[in-house]
DNA sequence: CAATGTGAAGACCTTCACAGCC
DNA sequence: GGCTGTGAAGGTCTTCACATTG
């Protein structure tokens, strides 16, 4: 297979490493806006809450762009994380669920403002079909597939109920999606090894806390 | 600090286990529902996506529960894992941010279904304040300290623009919150060391994907 | 002198394999 | 025979410390 782009380095990056390089983009283009031209590792590292010394191990798993005594360049730095990412331009997202998390997500500006734009609102329900959701007029799950042979969306949002989810990544991977985030609280599981899932449970998130919550000794 | 609580064993569970536990006790509950009684290492896991030893070796850091040649008593483990993540009893919880994601979190049933009940909404524009969102009335973020000395919350969420959102934390720490879910994309930091904090940035986990969607060489 | 990039060391987590129990 | 619990082995990630560069 032909990689398509640039002189980017196809070394492996650990899983941990490629979360962090995110979050290290998010600053970068907070300091880009400020004016900022170079940054040092332990400046942007302290933003971004982790150490100095793992803030350049991360970046070592890429082309160099520091430059030893002086820094890293903002504009640099950012340009390099958005091609490893694979954000040098705006994705297409489809999302299944008109529900309240699925309305909230189409109305939440910051999918756009970061590049991933919500192309198609899909849902079972016939009385939310060919209502408007921010602009969007919902779909019938059933036109998934068509619809998304023009699109050509390969980003998917699962914002449905547990009973649904499983069917509804199937309708996704057949559609041509590659990318999974899915909210429902259960497991969706795609045979094909070129589809990654993401799960997000926001009370998961919550039970977590409240570990740390009982462990820590406090009790309200 | 003398500990409160039962014969639970204090030995410190590693961070990625205690995530896992928390899915476990998902499974174990739909399992409850289903009317099974005893479960296997390997089925749960299975359901749950890990390896079987991965499961016990999770299990292997609080009391015995399983039971050689036999498996887990549903129930039992259920109640287990409930208490080791302090979720034996209801939690309040405070949301901060009447846009639309903290409107959708206010009305999204799970939170309620596994115990995390909203017992108060904040918005600082006074045109929000005075409206109601799923029954409940929504306060000024300025009354948030005094009305917590009766809510006694010790969870708070922070669904507010990144300017805002290190300010409620503030606001939210000196209420007497303890555990914090942040979905504003910035980090905020709290000096104390027995508040916790949770970042979810739900376009980072987009761009995460975009890395494995990239670096699998396929391109749409 | 200031700051990067990196091998080596160390900490942490996962997987293996098997003894022991039902 | 089936299944759990766990020490030991293996792998991955993080931290350290320093050679190297501008």
């Amino acid at each position: 297979m032909p990689s398509a782009g640039s002189a980017k380095p196809a070394k492996r990056v650990p899983g941990p490493a490629v979360a962090r390089l995110a979050t290290y983009l998010k600053y970068l283009r907070a300091l880009e806006r400020e004016g900022v031209a170079t940054v040092s590792s332990s400046t942007l590292a302290a933003r971004a809450g982790v150490s100095a010394a793992q803030f350049r191990k991360d970046l070592s798993h890429l082309a160099g762009v520091g430059r030893p005594g002086v820094g890293y360049g903002v504009d640099d730095l950012r340009r390099t994380l958005e091609e490893v990412l694979g954000l040098g331009r705006p994705h297409q997202v489809l999302l299944v669920g008109a529900g309240s998390l699925g309305a909230a997500l189409c109305t939440y500006p910051g999918f756009a403002e970061r590049g991933f734009l919500i192309a198609a609102v899909f849902d079972s329900n016939r009385l939310k079909v060919g209502q408007r959701l921010a602009g969007q007029e919902v779909r019938h799950i059933e036109d998934l597939i068509r619809l998304n042979r023009s699109i050509r969306a390969r980003f998917g949002v699962i914002a449905v109920p547990p009973e649904a989810a499983q069917d509804v990544a199937e309708r996704l991977v057949a559609a041509g999606v590659r990318c999974i985030l899915n909210f429902a609280p259960v497991r969706v599981s795609v045979d094909r090894t070129d589809v990654v899932v993401r799960h997000v449970d926001l009370t998961q998130e919550f039970e977590v806390l409240s570990y740390y919550l009982t462990a820590s000794g406090a009790e309200g």
